[in-house]
DNA sequence: CATGAATGAGTCTTCATTCAT
DNA sequence: TATGAATGAAGACTCATTCAT
């Protein structure tokens, strides 16, 4: 006879729901200025429901924060894992992911808010720097070592500075998400150019 | 119980003690977790005190953020109007005065705000657009352009991305403030390492 | 440290409590005086409950205004459809409904105060107007004119002019309130006495 | 030297123009809603001068009050002194005296400021109570009762209710400070037909 | 006398979190 | 599990009043 239905749903399907609400908002508003009720209304669901899955807010965010940054790692990593290919075509193809799975969704979003609340949550920062930075730039210092080593670089000392690499899509995240509004920046063109610049020419290219 | 007397200042002097109250309170805790309170005590005054010379807490930080940018700018300007120096000792200026007005300073943390906190406050983004990346990007552009007309750059397609230029800078900016307590980057090398990367060897370097 | 577990009330009831409590402040102390704190702790509950039924204060003030009226005015149209009665007994049964309704209930309080604050709340005037003024004048009107065309009143005119009759009532109100301390009223002689004077003596009455 | 030529006024004439500013302000929007910097400002003269004339904010509320009445009062005592004229011709003089004493003036809006905020300012009910109604009152029950006895009255009772009298000047200023944007009252007319209502036709008058 | 910068108590309103149902 | 009414701490902002100049 109860009329409301309430669905009780799979914990991780549930857990999901709200963490995309979560990140909808997030992006949209920044922590500060997202509250629980809209996450709830967004999931459709109760206020309260929301606290049978995450303990408060913060962990929405830093639950948020972790779960962001593995597919894209995992991706980076099968791309680097394959040696034969050139170092040109392999950082190519690290800016282009960079391009599809961050710059062209609305991960750019979320990932300009850990740049920017991260400083607050001590556990995002260390977790970013532990799982995604080193892991990141550990990728990047071995493509480069390996471009180094086949002369491909301009510059090969640039192998032991791998943050240069990832420099070009920290200013895009944060040109596409601060400044789009007032100039279009072409971050394909960024990238391309940046790849020309670090690397020689290969033979047969255009002078 | 302080038996401090009121003090009245010279309206400029107070005005300057509350932003550099309000500079300090939100470089460490963000707009949001600082109160008026706090940036009140901070200056030694009153809470209604801080009212008298800002409309509202966002006043406070789009002044603060105005006021943040035009001092290093202005820096910039005249530094890049010498057209006779080399492009290559141009660029290492420019990113030592970054070194030494920016990341080497608190305003730092001010400048990373306004990365994080800009979205939030159009008048802000749009403004340091205008103000600051423009004109930033200008004198960029320019010296680029006059460094590649000499032959001075790898890729002289460069002068067409300043944005890569300045991509360092911020990147250093976000490290410094994010992951700096678990791992220490090396500015000065990656600014060398990165103008050694744009610039072509000068006569007489060491191979 | 009262003990009581929070309870969950019937919503409508919930309001009505919450009005009961503001009517007998908004009464006591005037609009401007009185604070959402003491509305809600006289409801028994806390300040934030007060904000899930009334967006805020001017709310607050608004409903109470709106919900005065209604009850008395049904009455008097009620009461004024009955055509078989004379209108001096109308007019002393309307008396009478002031006297039972307004002025012997802390109704009169209110009533005041939306002559008070009425002024800086345009809804509220523009609300009295319509729905209050309006309406009972109408009635009044009726009433008088069927007297005047039966020749009841002392002075036929006053059908045109029902705010007369109004008059004694506010007089009424604002006497009770604001001078009984100091000197007290006889509000049933009043409106006797005015009966008395817009109403020629029916046969048989004592000279 | 000093340019600022502070003006030192005379006291009595400094005071007179604070209460002209409190008048207009408090009429305007309430006594809560005033802020004594506006009495200043509009005073022309600094915010902390007012306090030189005034105790506070209240006494600007209780001294304009006061001072209120007592002009019309002596105007009505001097009119009622002559026993010569006939009631009905001094109660017509009485209401034309409210009319241009009050109602045609801004008047209107303090007297009911007076009867809205009077109850929360117990010193200004008393006052009034003693200064204004008791001595408005006694004059118009001498009227009143010279009428009766001269026979020009339709109902003598009512000498011994003046405050009927007294209810459609109170009707008039709520009306016109409340409703009139909605709903002209034509005071002139109302008060007319009360007269006609409350005396005895003149020998001659027409029918 | 006059000024207006400074003070800080006072209030509204918001929102993360709890808990009775 | 799910709900959403209830809570109350927190914080922005106002303004009467004071007092150093």
């Amino acid at each position: 006879m109860n009329e409301k239905t309430r669905k009780r749903r799979d914990p991780e399907e549930r857990r999901a729901e709200i963490l995309a609400a979560a990140f909808a908002l997030f992006s949209e508003r920044g922590f500060a200025a997202t509250r629980i009720e809209d996450v709830a209304a967004r999931a459709g669901i109760a206020k309260g429901t929301v606290y049978l899955h995450f303990p408060d807010k913060e962990a929405l965010f830093t639950s948020l924060a972790s779960g962001m940054a593995s597919p894209i790692l995992a991706n980076m990593e099968a791309m680097a894992a394959n040696d034969a290919i050139p170092g040109r075509m392999m950082i190519a193809g690290l800016y282009a992911l960079a391009q599809n799975e961050i710059l062209g969704t609305d991960r750019r979003h979320m990932l300009r808010l850990l740049l920017s609340e991260g400083q607050f949550f001590p556990v995002v920062a260390e977790f970013y720097h532990r799982n995604v930075m080193t892991v990141g730039l550990r990728v990047l210092r071995q493509v480069l070592e390996r471009a180094a080593a086949r002369g491909e670089l301009r510059n090969p000392k640039i192998a032991a500075m791998p943050q240069i690499v990832f420099a070009p899509v920290l200013m895009s995240i944060i040109w596409t998400t601060l400044f789009e509004p007032y100039e279009h920046l072409d971050t394909h063109a960024l990238f391309d150019t940046f790849v020309e610049t670090l690397f020689l020419p290969v033979q047969g290219d255009a002078p």
